[in-house]
RNA sequence: GGGCGAGUGGCGGAACUGGUAGACGCGCUAGCCUUAGGAGCUAGUGGCCUUGCCGUGAGGGUUCGAGUCCCUCCUCGCCCACCA
């Protein structure tokens, strides 16, 4: 029999903090401040799947728990509603993206409300209004001004039958997902961003609570590395070579130079030779070949003498120089010095017949023989004997790296340099639904920044979506006019869009500010609000949107606009809900809607069943089988407070478990480990179903799940005459001395195994403890055996005896 | 190939700094209640050759004592993979 009606409740509830605007959050409050923030949503047509529910509620649950502790909670939420989907789909059915975005945001702000959150949706933003991308805009002029945005030659996808520039995604595998055919690389006029003068500020973590293998993923993808840059010349020629190496302990063992297929010196080093045709036919060749994505990195490994040497560079005899497809023209100088002391040198040389020589050995005699003899290539580094130069011999490869370093230096050859993996950000985007670049061209091509106060640059509306693969904005006529009219004949506007990762870069800065009409943000709101106390989203991010926008608020602050270097102080990851082991998505057709269970059940059950499915960082895989067990929960939870018998058996034991349990839900929370809070829960009502409960107890469990299930604790709230809203009481606190147990039951082992149990006070002494366990039948069995060589006790733990 | 993380009942998962492994829930079994039950209640539920023995992916080690610490291996997951 069903007594708690949960669809009742809840829309009951619903409608009663909308009409009373319980969570409109007022900035100016005195109260410490708490910024909860989740990652918003791309407003796609699907509807709101699980792992959205699993993230937002539990995150809601989270903010409901700050703020019942005194803070005031600023939880907002908003849609990154620019994007490629809404896009595709205006080719598809010719609606344009505004229209279906609209739509999209509109219903899912129901799915939102329906599963209870405190979002105050009067400080929500999307991303797609003029009234947001005007920012986002003017934050680009702003680093066009500092030379932080530019414009350079970069490659594109491009497919050659449809036409059109592809985003990563759309070229999986080399192969355009619309029509099937090869996808190349084509070089466009792109703009960047200039994130990699931010790359040392970047790998800086200090004060920052995020997950270890977070920071991590940031510091691989920024791939410092210190080294040597060698400086060389070009025999016969005056060309120079800078060259980098970051393990310089074997540089004396190169033998050969190796340069990228795309260096631009190619074509002057073997001007005129006999090896001009031959070399750029093979450069040309590789260049196809990787732009046809058709260039296996694993197993093809290609190069061809050019038939110049690099001079003398250690007085070892000059350097063949080659090119070599696995050289990469955009990392160090595109230049490297090969040696036998590298798998993938020594595997070239071997190839090509190059000749190698050695500069460290192994300590083992046999071994030593075969490296000499190059039977393999020895890159054992830690282990390796250097020989070489004299001055190093007999030392390790392990020790010597700083010495060799400054040796080098001195010796003139190089100097001391410092390289990153981390590219600068490509933000263009041959797309129409996006943010559009605010520049303009003059008649002869050079770019000009859009003065502020034609900003916001909008996004012309007269297009046609057709699917001839083009950006529809080359053909709006509005917005080249537009252009004409304000900056004269001749000048043309940008046709490209900004990548949305640049929109969702500052989001955060937005949202206390929303309602700004003369700025993106006020100092002194942000200075107040910021950083974020809790960051919750996706791991997936690490390497974009969370660099992204780190390396954007570092760069307002550096220009003083912020007062803070780092956007999030916390981040946590929710793990991901799969199904049958695989990610949700709808081209699988795995996505499992939350509607239906939450019709059957509510939104209370479904967000706690999310939550009590294992820890929240973990994820875990879909099934519907055990959401019964919440729903009894509920509805036993509802019965105790609504008839759970007040006569009381067992009053001290009562007082215990409540504040038991009020320690371990707050403790539960504050890690994020929903799951074992709601078994704590459990096992109380499990208590007092044989126990009975008091008012006080019913008053402060009705609190204490009020983050979890805020309907239901609304309705138990007013059930026991409590005063609207619980969801603002103060959270309770417990009495330490009352969640220890007077009486434990401890185990007794015999050598590392149970014999026996005792039921001893808390604050036994040792011997006390050992008498007691002597005591026991079975132990004693087991003492007879032998003679006691050891007694342990471990207060409130275990008894242990070691018998010899 | 490199980095990180994880392997616990039929299932999801508990177990704080090494200290009674399996909390809580699902499922299952029996009973009660009921005209009936895919509702509710009560009890039970790791395995076995059951005075006891064995059990946290496999094997070794440290310890009175190991799911937890150390070494070797296996399996799975995620991220990065031509970075000189």
């Amino acid at each position: 029999m069903i007594s708690y009606d949960a669809g009742k409740v809840e829309e009951k509830w619903q409608k009663k903090w909308d009409s009373t605007k319980l969570n409109r959050v007022n900035l100016n409050s005195k109260k410490p401040k708490f910024y909860n923030l989740v990652m918003f949503p791309y407003p796609s047509g699907d509807k709101l799947h699980v792992g959205h529910w699993y993230n937002y509620g539990a995150a809601d649950s989270y903010g409901r728990y700050i703020r019942m502790k005194g803070y005031n909670v600023f939880e907002p939420m908003g849609f990154d509603s620019f994007g490629l989907p809404a896009e595709n789909y205006a080719i598809k059915t010719k609606v344009p993206p505004k229209e279906s975005t609209d739509k999209n945001v509109a219903y899912m702000i129901k799915q939102l409300t329906r599963i209870g959150t405190i979002y105050d949706w009067d400080k929500s933003v999307m991303t797609s209004l003029p009234e947001y991308y005007k920012w986002t805009q003017w934050i680009f002029l702003e680093l066009y001004k500092r030379g932080l945005a530019y414009k350079k030659n970069a490659p594109v996808n491009w497919c050659n039958s449809c036409k059109t520039v592809l985003a990563n995604e759309q070229a999986e595998g080399g192969i355009c997902e619309r029509c099937k055919n090869q996808v190349v690389q084509k070089n466009l006029e792109q703009w960047f961003l200039k994130i990699t003068d931010y790359s040392e500020k970047l790998l800086d973590r200090t004060g920052l609570d995020w997950p270890e293998k977070t920071i991590l993923m940031q510091r691989n993808w920024i791939g410092r590395s210190e080294g040597i840059n060698f400086r060389e010349k070009v025999k016969d020629l005056d060309i120079w070579f800078e060259v980098y190496d970051s393990v310089p302990q074997t540089f004396i063992a190169q033998t050969f130079t190796v340069i990228a297929p795309d260096h631009p010196l190619i074509s002057k080093l073997v001007k005129g030779t006999k090896y001009e045709k031959s070399v750029m036919e093979f450069v040309e060749d590789i260049k196809k070949k990787k732009m046809a994505n058709k260039f296996n990195i694993e197993t093809d490994m290609e190069g061809i003498f050019t038939g110049r040497y690099v001079e003398n560079p250690f007085g070892k005899g000059d350097l063949p120089i080659w090119i070599a497809s696995f050289v990469l023209a955009e990392y160090g100088t595109g230049v490297v010095n090969c040696s036998a002391h590298d798998e993938r040198d020594f595997a070239f040389a071997k190839k090509y017949g190059i000749p190698l020589r050695i500069a460290m050995l192994p300590p083992d005699e046999k071994e030593a023989e075969k490296v000499k003899n190059f039977e393999y290539c020895y890159h054992h580094a830690n282990n390796g004997v250097l020989q070489d130069p004299v001055e190093f011999k007999g030392r390790k490869w392990g020790e010597a790296r700083e010495d060799i370093i400054n040796y080098i230096e001195k010796k003139g050859f190089g100097k001391k340099s410092t390289n990153y993996k981390l590219r600068d950000w490509l933000i263009s985007r041959q797309r129409y639904w996006g943010a559009p670049i605010p520049i303009v061209y003059d008649p002869n091509g050079n770019p000009h920044p859009i003065p502020e106060k034609y900003l916001p640059w909008e996004l012309p509306t007269d297009v046609d979506f057709k699917p001839t693969g083009e950006s529809p904005i080359v053909h709006s006529n509005e917005f080249f006019k537009r252009t004409e009219k304000i900056f004269g004949k001749g000048w043309r506007p940008e046709v490209d869009t900004m990548d949305t990762f640049m929109c969702s870069s500052w989001y955060f800065l937005r949202y206390p500010c929303n309602k700004m009409g003369k700025k993106p943000f006020d100092r002194k709101i942000v200075d107040k609000w910021l950083p974020v106390d809790m960051y919750i989203g996706g791991a997936e991010h690490a390497c974009m949107h969370l660099l992204y926008a780190r390396f954007l608020n570092m760069a307002l602050y550096d220009m003083g606009h912020i007062g803070f270097k780092e956007p999030f102080k916390r981040l946590v990851h929710q793990g991901t809900v799969t199904k049958d082991g695989a990610k949700m998505s709808k081209t699988k057709g795995n996505v499992v809607s939350p509607d239906g269970f939450v019709d059957k059940y509510g939104s209370d059950v479904f967000r706690m069943y999310l939550m009590f499915m294992g820890p929240f960082t973990e994820g875990g895989d879909w099934s519907d089988k055990g959401i019964t067990g919440i729903a009894r929960f509920v509805e036993r939870f509802w019965k105790m407070i609504s008839e759970g018998s007040e006569k009381v058996i067992d009053r001290g034991l009562l007082g215990k478990n409540i504040n038991k349990l009020i320690k371990k839900v707050t403790e539960d929370i504050e890690e994020l480990h929903f799951n074992t809070a709601l078994a704590a829960f459990m096992e109380f009502i499990n208590f007092a179903s044989k126990n009975g409960i008091d008012k006080t107890c019913k008053k402060i469990i009705t609190q204490l799940i009020t983050p979890f299930a805020p309907h239901l604790a609304e309705e138990c709230h007013e059930k026991i005459g409590g005063k609207y809203s619980v969801s603002f009481s103060k959270w309770p606190g417990y009495d330490p001395k009352l969640v220890q147990d007077d009486l434990t039951k401890i185990g007794v082992q015999v050598n590392g195994k149970l014999r026996g149990e005792i039921e001893i006070s808390k604050d036994a002494s040792q011997e006390e403890a050992l008498k007691l366990a002597r005591a026991n039948e079975n132990v004693m069995r087991y003492l007879a055996q032998g003679q006691v060589v050891k007694e342990i006790y471990v207060s409130g733990r275990i008894v242990g005896f070691v018998v010899k």
